[in-house]
DNA sequence: ACACCTTTGAAGACG
DNA sequence: CGTCTTCAAAGGTGT
C-alpha cells in the first residue's frame, strides 16, 4: 500500500483516513457517542479500517481511474438494456451481488430472467424480511388504479408506456404488485410454494376506501427520483450500522455510511453506480416523461438562511474539490468535513497520479 | 404533522 | 461550461 504523507507507525493500512477523521474531530462529536458501547466503537472503527484497507490497498491504488458510471465499459451501455442484456450479471463481478434478485413485476408474464433461478444472495438486514427486496419507489406508484397495477394510471394511459419488456435483467427493486404473488414463477423455487401452502388463504379485507382516502389516490401519484449508487449503498448497510453501532438516528448512521463509503474499493463501488445507472435505465423506461424537475418544491425546504450556511462550509466535497482545482470525478477528496471556523487539513487522494496532498483550509 | 439532520450522487437551473 | 440547488432514503428529534 502506498503509504503517502503518514502511515508511519500505524499498523492499519487506513492510516490516513482514520488519521484524519480523528485529528480533525470533525463530525464525531455530532455522533451521540454515548449511544455506542465501547465494543461498538471498537467494532465500527475495526471495520472501519478494514474497509478502508481496502480502498487503500496496492490493486486499488494502482487502478488508474474510478470506475464511474460514465466510465463503465461499452459494453454495458445502452446496447445492453435495448437488446435483453443476458450477461449482465453473469460476470463474475456480480456473483456476490448482495441484493435480491427478484422477478421483473412488470414483465407481462412475470417471467424472470436465467439468473434470477440463483438463490438469492440477500444479507439479511436486521428486520427486513429476507424476502423483501430493496424498493426505492414507493408502492404508491404502482397502486393506481386496478387497471394498472405497476404503473402510474395517467402515466400509463396517457404516456402509453408499456411495461418494457427487455428489463428481465434489471434487478428487482421494484413492488410485486398486489397479485405478483400469483405471477412468480417456479424459479422462486420451493420456498414460496412452502410460504404458500403454509399461510393461512389470505382474503383481502373489502374494507371501503374511506372518501379522504379515495381523494388521496385520485392525487398524481409521485414519481421518485432513481436512487444514486450511493442511496442504494446506503439502504443495503443501513441495518448492518445500525446492528453494529446501536444506533438508529438517521443522521449519525449516514455520516458512518458516508465515511464506508469513501473506504469501499473501487470495485465495490464500481457495482453500486452500476446498479444505479440501470436503475436511472428503468426509470427512464418506465417514465419516459419525468423528470426531477417533477419534484421539485414537493418537499418544502429549509430557509434560506440554512441553505447559504450550508453552502459556505468551505469543506464541503465539492467545494474543495473546485476550490483546488481538482476533478470532480477522478480526485476523490478525503475528509472534508472541519470543525467551522478551524483551520484544517484536508487530504486528496488524485487517482490519476495516485498522491496525496494536503491542504490548509482557513 | 412535518421540517430538520446527515450523507453522496444525479439532474436541472442559472449565470 | 461551471456552479448552485433540489431531491432521493431513513428515523430520531424538535417545533
Amino acid at each position: 500500500m502506498p503509504q503517502l504523507g503518514s502511515g508511519g507507525g500505524d499498523d492499519l493500512g487506513a492510516t490516513d483516513e482514520m488519521l484524519a477523521f480523528k485529528d480533525e474531530g470533525e463530525q464525531e462529536e455530532k455522533i451521540p457517542e454515548n449511544a455506542f458501547t465501547e465494543r461498538d466503537l471498537a467494532d465500527l472503527k475495526s471495520s472501519l479500517v478494514n474497509e478502508s484497507e481496502g480502498s487503500g490497498s496496492p490493486a486499488a491504488a494502482a487502478d488508474p481511474q474510478r470506475v464511474y458510471q460514465e466510465k463503465l465499459p461499452d459494453h454495458m451501455d445502452d446496447a445492453g438494456m435495448k437488446h435483453q442484456d443476458p450477461g449482465m450479471y453473469k460476470g463474475s463481478a456480480y456473483s456476490g451481488y448482495p441484493f435480491l434478485m427478484l422477478s421483473d413485476p412488470y414483465l407481462p408474464n412475470g417471467s424472470m430472467s436465467p439468473l434470477s433461478n440463483k438463490v438469492p444472495v440477500v444479507q439479511p438486514s436486521h428486520g427486513v424480511h429476507p424476502l423483501t427486496p430493496l424498493i426505492p419507489y414507493s408502492n404508491d406508484h404502482f397502486s393506481h388504479g386496478s387497471h394498472s397495477p405497476h404503473l402510474p394510471a395517467d402515466i400509463n394511459q396517457k404516456q402509453g408506456v408499456h411495461r418494457p419488456s427487455q428489463t428481465s435483467d434489471i434487478p428487482g427493486f421494484y413492488p410485486l404488485p398486489p397479485g405478483g404473488v400469483g405471477q412468480i414463477t417456479p424459479s422462486m423455487g420451493c420456498l414460496l410454494v412452502a410460504l404458500i401452502l403454509t399461510a393461512p388463504p389470505f382474503v383481502p379485507p373489502r374494507k371501503p376506501q374511506p372518501e379522504p382516502k379515495r381523494e388521496k389516490e385520485a392525487k398524481k401519484p409521485t414519481i421518485k427520483k432513481p436512487l444514486n449508487a450511493f442511496m442504494l449503498y446506503m439502504k443495503e448497510m443501513r441495518a448492518k450500522v445500525i446492528a453494529e453501532c446501536t444506533l438508529k438516528e438517521s443522521a449519525a448512521i449516514n455520516q458512518i455510511l458516508g465515511r464506508r463509503w469513501h473506504a469501499l474499493s473501487r470495485e465495490e463501488q464500481a457495482k453500486y453506480y452500476e446498479l444505479a445507472r440501470k436503475e436511472r435505465q428503468l426509470h427512464m423506461q418506465l417514465y419516459p416523461g419525468w423528470s426531477a424537475r417533477d419534484n421539485y418544491g414537493k418537499k418544502k425546504r429549509r430557509t434560506r438562511e440554512k441553505q447559504q450556511d450550508s453552502n459556505s462550509d468551505p469543506a464541503s466535497p465539492k467545494k474543495c474539490r473546485a476550490r483546488f482545482g481538482l476533478n470532480q470525478q477522478t480526485d476523490w477528496c478525503g475528509p472534508c468535513s472541519v470543525p467551522q471556523q478551524q483551520s484544517s487539513l484536508l487530504t486528496f487522494y488524485s487517482l490519476g497520479s495516485v498522491s496525496k496532498q494536503h491542504f490548509l483550509i482557513d
